[in-house]
DNA sequence: ATGTCACGCTGGGCGTGA
């Protein structure tokens, strides 16, 4: 099974580059966040005729999470329901069994600053999802993909210094959340492959931050009862293409798996 | 250089979020 996910910053916006993505990695299953779309503006007949099923968390002008199924797979249990989710009214999570892979598509609350009530509330959120992993990781194969808003280790940072005491996507609390989710049994696909180097999936949009390197690794794929065969970072889409279609902030992540 | 993008509301810029 080949998966990828992609915080797409506007699936409106990001449009004419889905089936540039489609084509060039024919994925089995795509796990997008930040459609930012509402559900009765989703493009489930454009995607159908590029041969792909969508099943939605939607919002309207944020957030926005969505899996898209490769038409002929099996698709059965779909549900938006994180218990114990802090902010239940945003669209952030969304969960199915694909061919008899449970796989979710989650977008983290960023959290802002360490001081803001936003902080507290990304722990609890990430801890709402420990909780629901714990059950299906022991019933089956999982994958949990998507924009964690956190950087999982100090080599996932293009430079710590960056990140002074305040700020988010590097603290303990936020690393030991995510290391939570691990101990349930997962893996981090990219560090199954590659345990060491960079391997950065968003540069901001200011300051030439791509460009120059200037990125973090915050959009992870944890695996459970699958083997991880390749992961690779799409950095093509992250830059401006021929036709002149500006990149999500984020690249895609594809990542392949084995029975 | 906090230097960009995308949204909604608007009636051509601003507030919000990342």
């Amino acid at each position: 099974m080949r998966l990828v996910t992609w915080n797409v910053n506007s699936l409106k916006a990001r449009w004419p580059r889905v089936p540039e993505l489609l084509d060039a990695h024919a994925p089995d299953v795509v796990c997008l966040q930040e459609t930012k779309l509402a559900a009765d503006a989703f493009p489930h007949a454009a995607l159908a005729e590029l041969g792909y099923v969508a099943v939605e968390s939607s919002q309207g002008r944020w957030n926005g999470v969505a899996l898209l199924v490769r038409e002929g797979l099996t698709v059965a249990d779909v549900s938006d329901e994180l218990p114990g989710n802090p902010v239940p009214e945003e669209a952030r999570w969304i969960e199915a069994t694909v061919e008899g892979v449970r796989v979710a598509s989650v977008y983290v609350p960023n959290g802002r600053e360490v001081a803001s009530e936003w902080y507290p509330r990304k722990l609890d959120f990430l801890a709402a999802m420990r909780d629901r992993l714990a059950p299906v990781v022991a019933a089956g194969p999982t994958v949990v993909a998507g924009d964690f808003n956190v950087a999982p280790e100090d080599q996932d940072v293009w430079d710590l210094a960056a990140f002074p005491e305040g700020a988010t996507h590097v603290t303990g609390p936020e690393r030991a959340a995510v290391a939570a989710l691990v101990d349930l049994g997962m893996v981090d696909a990219q560090r199954a492959v590659q345990p060491q180097g960079e391997a950065f999936t968003w540069w901001d949009y200011r300051g030439g931050a791509f460009h120059r390197g200037h990125g973090l690794r915050i959009d992870l794929a944890l695996v459970a009862g699958l083997g991880v065969t390749a992961v690779t970072v799409d950095r093509d889409a992250r830059r401006n293409n021929a036709a002149g279609d500006k990149p999500s902030d984020h690249a895609p992540v594809v990542v392949d798996l084995s029975r």
